[in-house]
DNA sequence: CCAATGACGGTGG
DNA sequence: GCCACCGCCATTG
């Protein structure tokens, strides 16, 4: 992928605030892309090692974790809940846990 | 060039 | 709620 969608996705992944979780399709949404939800799940596999990118927070659509069944997803698991996200059958309550950056952004009062 | 793959998404039963 | 199928699109064989 071009190196401006990588820098987009990084960019919106990084401010995803913790407490919240965010879709790869929305990511890719916001990012100019919106058809590329797997790119975006490319990109956080590609992710170096210590990175500072909080690739926890980015999971399905239906609110389920990627990485189930995976160390990884153990340690997705154990972020989310330590910064307060609900996860109830291997899912996310999207309802409440789900990032909207125009109400962080334009609409705080609700 | 064609076929298969993948941290995905949406629709239909 | 669950499962199955099809569409998406860059990368890889």
């Amino acid at each position: 992928m071009n190196q401006e969608f990588r820098d987009a996705v990084y960019q919106i992944v990084a401010a995803i605030p913790a407490g919240t979780v965010c879709s790869y399709g929305q990511v890719a949404r916001m990012a100019g892309y919106p058809r590329h939800a797997r790119f975006v799940g490319r990109l956080m596999s590609q992710l170096p090692k210590g990175s500072k990118l909080p690739w926890h927070r980015v999971i399905r659509g239906d609110g389920g974790l990627p990485l189930i069944g995976t160390p990884s997803g153990e340690t997705q698991l154990r972020r989310l809940h330590q910064e307060g996200v609900a996860v109830l059958s291997q899912r996310v309550p999207l309802r409440r846990f789900q990032w909207r950056p125009e109400a962080a952004e334009s609409a705080p009062g609700e």
